[in-house]
DNA sequence: GAGTTTGAAACT
DNA sequence: CAGTTTCAAACTC
């Protein structure tokens, strides 16, 4: 029955019958994506959505089934002769009307990946494209559009093919109804989570990359230790998945189904051709499917493999060489945590030499470290660098230093749960507040890491090249200080100051502030303390920390924060960076001896910061023009205050600590300013906000506290303190910020369950 | 990128 | 503790 010609008859001219019917102009109409030539689908197909040569589900047989069926039903493809493998399967296994509708599904899904199959010329080019495509958002929306425009085109002219025309109208309108449903599902989640969003669609996407993959032999073997690339996307997808996890493994694990139910849609209108089944093959398919699905759902996976996992897909051997050596870095190193950034690639090599030193210190910490400043030192290199180290560091931080990495490892590596990053983010702080602002770069570390890792997969998307270079950039511009005469011995070291070494992104000379000059930095630090015991201390403390000490009951505000000592501003009017409260994210405080204080988080005389809140961030991100401060500030006014010492990094980029927040960060932060619209496709800003917002510092409940509970209160709350705010005040906030993050991944699964 | 401004840190 | 100097970041051009 299935000669070439006759399927590629058969398919051409129901293809273009149901061009011309009145559903497919209906869908037409409906569906915001335009017709595309079926051969153009194809070509567009297999250039954006399946570069990845590598795949979990390598196996032979199924690849040579799947590219049998396609090529059967709508290749004209010389190959053909490997259609009929599937043909009695089908028509055993499902019958229903479901079957009916899952078939449509699959003859889609095939017509889409038939053209692939069929061009054997392209596959040479998979591997290189394939990398690219599930990590870019972008890529992965236009692919997941086109294969869906593919597959209502496709699905029509299937079905007709297989004389079920009776029936094509109720199953093109259920068709057009799943994909509708699927595409406002693919929209939600590559909206938000940006990298193989579908997943679904990736499932059957992994088929028809597999079948490439046969093709090529000499990948056979490495398909089956290279990560699947659906698998990637899904690793992604968990790890991008909102805080609650329990929730969300649910939900993937109800997801996980329908992917293989994708699967045996694929073989429904092959059973329905009538042409022979292999039981076994599908079956093995299905195990296969199934054990990729588990692997998928391994979350504990860690996020560095996932992205060793993404790099290999792209890339050769020797590349994955690297990655391992990157994460072996990790093990004992800040630098690695590089590794866990999506553009390792060139991180890593530029930071190699970093990873370096940091490993260093921390054998020497290990060894010789007091544990004073030192331990210092280790939490906040960790987290400045805005990387997860797992510590090996300092004897005296190891519990931080253990929290630290079971973070990485465990809540960021694994599932980049914002929740979860965000509690040892909290539990991490209450160690260590000496690094506020290092553990907020963390903080946006682990968003950017999400959003990175989005992006990982998609190398050539612009938007993917842009970040690498941006990573790039940081890393080599990730210069930390730039002291010319104090030997970074001296709190005019900003790496000294906050416990780290310098690394080399610093440009300091003379730097003794290096862990080879280990014993003179301690010595030096413990003269600073013997000066001034608080001289490494956080610089800005939390409110109720703040009370405390300073009896300051301005500061009892909720969600508020203080100066240490308190500026001496006089001429900035603390509404520059050179004031550290208005650095810091914090108001002004009794403490305070400037003059003319009009920071933006509140005022020395009490005056109400309430008015700066939207303009602070803004001004920080304009390089605080106080002119432009209040011009958004009617727009903004659902801006969150976002601490100076975050956006100013992003914003310049100049400090390394806060690597991660200028690389991912930067745009949102910049996007976050953009508050009104609250735009789900913009997760990272999605979920800066919710991750900086305080429960209780939303404008609402600002300015609630401000006015009537604290009169006195100047400040909202900085963003610093969300942190700290959280961990030891709310831990209802991190939670409700989870719930919103949540939000995304169930209306993708609904759909898809009411569907199936 | 160079120069200026600024305010914290260090010093007296 | 106050005043001055030093310093490096922040900022401007």
């Amino acid at each position: 029955m299935d000669t070439p010609d006759k399927t590629h008859i058969a398919a051409t001219s129901s293809l273009s019958k149901f061009e011309d019917s009145p559903v497919f102009n209906y869908i037409n109409s409906l569906s915001p994506i335009d017709p595309v030539k079926f051969v153009q689908t194809d070509h567009s197909f297999n250039s954006l959505s399946f570069t990845s040569p590598s795949s979990v589900f390598a196996s032979p047989q199924i690849i040579s089934h799947r590219e049998s069926r396609l090529k059967s039903i709508l290749s004209p493809d010389p190959l053909k002769p490997e259609l009929p493998l599937y043909a009695n399967g089908n028509k055993t296994s499902k019958t229903d009307s479901e079957t009916i509708r899952v078939s449509d599904q699959c003859a889609e899904q095939l017509g889409v990946l038939t053209p692939r199959s069929s061009a054997r010329g392209v596959t040479a080019e998979l591997p290189n494209t394939i990398k690219c495509d599930f990590g870019s958002p972008a890529s992965n929306w236009v692919s997941s559009d086109l294969i869906e425009t593919s597959r209502v085109r496709e699905g029509g002219g299937v079905p007709s093919s297989f004389a079920q025309s009776s029936k094509v109208n109720l199953r093109e309108r259920q068709h057009f109804k799943n994909e509708v449903n699927l595409r406002e599902i693919c929209r939600i989640e590559q909206t938000e989570e940006a990298a193989g969003l579908d997943w679904v669609s990736l499932v059957s996407d992994v088929d028809v990359l597999d079948s490439f993959n046969i093709e090529n032999n000499s990948e056979e073997e490495q398909d089956q230790e290279t990560v699947d690339p659906g698998t990637i996307t899904f690793v992604s997808t968990v790890l991008q998945l909102p805080q609650d996890n329990a929730t969300d493994l649910e939900n993937l694990v109800s997801i996980s189904p329908s992917g293989s139910c994708k699967l045996s849609e694929i073989r429904e209108p092959i059973t329905q051709s009538g042409e022979i089944e292999d039981l076994q093959d599908k079956d093995q398919a299905h195990d296969i499917l199934s054990s990729s699905l588990q692997k998928k759902l391994v979350v504990t996976e860690s996020r560095a493999k996932v992205d060793e996992k993404g790099e290999k897909r792209g890339q050769s051997n020797s590349k994955h060489k690297i990655r391992r050596r990157c994460l072996v870095f990790e093990t004992g190193s800040h630098k690695k945590c590089s590794s866990l950034i999506p553009s390792q690639t060139d991180c890593e090599v530029a930071h190699e030499e970093n990873c370096l030193v940091p490993s260093k210190s921390s054998g020497h910490s290990l060894s010789m470290l007091p544990g004073v400043g030192l331990h210092l030192n280790a939490v906040a290199a960790t987290s400045k660098n805005g990387r997860f180290v797992k510590c090996k560091t300092l004897a005296s931080g190891r519990q931080i230093i253990c929290m630290r990495s079971s973070m990485s490892s465990d809540s960021l590596a694994s599932s980049q749960n914002t929740l979860i990053g965000s509690s040892a983010l909290n539990s991490m702080e209450k160690v260590s507040d000496p690094c506020d602002n290092k553990i907020k770069v963390v903080e946006n570390a682990l968003q950017t890491s999400v959003s990175v890792g989005r992006e990982e997969d998609d190398q050539n998307s612009p938007r993917k090249k842009r970040f690498k270079q941006e990573l790039v950039g940081e890393s080599q511009a990730c210069k930390r200080c730039n002291c010319k005469r104090s030997k970074c011995l001296k709190l005019y070291c900003e790496c000294f100051a906050a416990g780290l070494y310098c690394v080399e992104p610093c440009s300091c000379l003379d730097c003794f502030n290096k862990p080879k000059h280990e014993d003179t930095v301690l010595e030096t630090r413990r003269l600073i303390e013997s000066r001034n015991p608080l001289a490494f201390a956080p610089k800005v403390i939390r409110s109720a920390d703040s009370a405390t000490e300073f009896g300051d009951e301005t500061n009892k505000t909720p969600a508020s924060a203080r100066h240490k000592r308190g500026c001496n501003c006089r001429r900035s009017s603390c509404l520059k960076k050179y004031c550290e409260c208005f650095q810091g994210g914090v108001g002004c405080s009794a403490s305070c001896r400037c003059e003319g204080c009009q920071n933006a988080f509140g005022r020395k005389d009490g005056f109400e910061e309430t008015e700066y809140k939207v303009e602070e961030s803004e001004a920080y991100e304009n390089n605080d023009s106080s002119d432009t401060i209040k011009k958004d500030e009617d727009e903004h006014s659902d801006v969150l205050l976002i601490p100076p010492s975050i956006i100013s990094r992003f914003s310049r980029g100049k400090r390394l600590g806060s690597s991660l927040l200028d690389v991912g960060p930067s745009p949102m932060l910049c996007t976050g300013l953009k508050p009104k619209t609250f735009d789900i496709s913009d997760q990272p800003n999605f979920q800066i906000r919710l991750q900086v917002i305080p429960e209780d510092e939303t404008p609402q409940n600002r300015k609630s506290n401000c006015s009537p509970t604290s009169p006195n209160s100047k400040r909202l709350s900085p963003p610093h303190h969300d942190i700290r705010s959280s961990s030891s005040t709310s831990s209802s906030s991190t939670s409700r910020k989870l719930i919103l993050r949540s939000i995304r991944p169930l209306p993708s699964v609904t759909p898809l369950q009411e569907q199936q």
